[in-house]
DNA sequence: CGTCCCGTTGAACAAATTCAATTACGGTGG
DNA sequence: CCACCGTAATTGAATTTGTTCAACGGGACG
């Protein structure tokens, strides 16, 4: 299977004035942003990071002293009891903001590991209170991302609590390709799909064994393809239908 | 069972200033604000509400236009599938902000239900952002709030997704029992439980019957008491060890 | 070619749900 | 004061769902 790259390259640009060529803030997906936010975001910007698949961004056990925008790759958070159960708590896209809860968390917080090679625009925490000082509309959109996420994790909380297996990976599988659609990461109908199943597993809060089964199910029933680490969804209603998630027609949404 | 009145009287104070007057926020709980603050958060103050137990507090399906914040008596947060099936996807507890997810959501949020009487504090969400502009300190606290609440979240799928029934147990009654605790709503090591079995049951991603034998379990092990809808914890370590959830002493958190 | 990681599958087992009563209790009307 | 009701708590039994254990296959890699 042969794709075309993904329009926005794998690092963020560099030079003097990064932020005023970042590719990834031309989707539609994202609110535009005056001139003068922009170079408040740029101001409040530290740096780019990299972390290759597997590799840790933010650690489960210690408060990190930044911030970030995830830029490009696949990553996702989470927690893991003592005895080592884990639980991912979410995925992160391109356009995600990382480390927010961080902030008021003393310690006890969660861990965000990266999926594929990931790049990052990082950000110092300690100037957040300032950014909010100065740019009170760029502190309005954080809270606009927390709200978000918040409302990503009570989803996320109704399939673990109350929805059974099946409806758990068909909803999962619809959620990812919806968002992931939303940053122009489908093309021709696949999504890359890095994840194994131990890590929907660990998502859904299922076991291994039994989360295999229940994807074999639905690949068997033909809702969708797993190819080479690309994801097709073959049957899109039926997967919301039997998912009971039907995600409506998001509002751009801001981007630090 | 006899217990003293919870010190903060049952509705907040009536009359010009009713902010300047409030009882929560003297609690040690929560953050002291400067004069203007306080000034500006009255501004923001629409009125008071009640809610009868049982009553909602906001509906499933409806953006509200109105914030709150619970002032009085026990509330919660939920979603329904379309089958009927409920996850409540956390508690309210005197001090807690309501609506906020509501804000960026384009429809498609959760319901409130108090689950005693209940009195709280409005907010017109239309001067939200005016706030932040005026008061930017007053938003870096507001999202200090959505971190917060995206954090109790987190702890919460790490229940549904990772603990069997009686961890999932044990961690519930100690986090509510360690919240109210914080905002003085603990007599004499007792705390009015005015939940029932289904509440819990959907709480922690539970059937009713399971729900009730693992409490029944757990109370005859004598981890905990109940008694005319007041809950003492008996061997609180036992309980969090159990649960494998230790709360650390928290900081005061911000009250708007 | 051997090893490791991951996906797959069958089988035994355990946890949790569903079904079906029964009991406890507070409130109401007679 | 007592019978009657409706709601919520309990409990046993049958059934289902999901987990654990064990084994095997294929592909990537050294």
């Amino acid at each position: 299977m042969k794709f075309e790259d993904y329009p926005v390259a794998a690092s963020p640009p560099q030079g003097a004035n990064p932020c005023e060529h970042c590719a990834l803030r031309r989707l539609e997906a994202f609110l535009p942003v005056t001139a003068q936010q922009l170079e408040a975001i740029q101001s409040f910007r530290t740096g780019t990071r990299r972390v290759e698949a597997g590799g840790t961004i933010v650690d489960e056990h210690r408060a990190s002293p930044q911030l970030f925008t995830l830029y490009a790759g696949w990553a996702f958070r989470y927690k893991t009891l003592s005895d080592g159960r884990r639980q991912i708590l979410g995925f992160l896209l391109p356009g995600d903001f990382i480390g927010l809860q961080d902030e008021f968390a003393d310690g006890q917080t969660h861990g965000v590991e990266a999926v594929t090679d990931a790049t990052l625009c990082a950000f110092a925490r300690e100037r957040l209170w300032a950014l909010f000082q100065t740019q009170p509309r760029l502190g309005y959109d954080i809270t606009w991302l927390a709200a978000r996420e918040e409302k990503l994790v009570d989803d996320h909380l109704v399939t673990a609590g109350r929805r059974n297996a099946g409806e758990r990976v068909a909803m999962l599988l619809m959620h990812l390709y919806r968002r992931a659609q939303r940053v122009g990461m489908v093309r021709d109908g696949w999504v890359e799909f890095p994840f194994n199943q131990q890590h929907i597993a660990d998502a859904l809060g299922l076991s291994l064994v039994h989360t295999n089964k229940t994807m074999r199910r639905l690949q068997r029933l033909g809702l969708y393809k797993l190819d080479g680490g690309w994801l097709r969804i073959l049957e899109p209603h039926a997967l919301e239908t039997l998912g009971d998630y039907f995600e409506r027609p998001l509002r751009p949404m801001p981007m630090i």
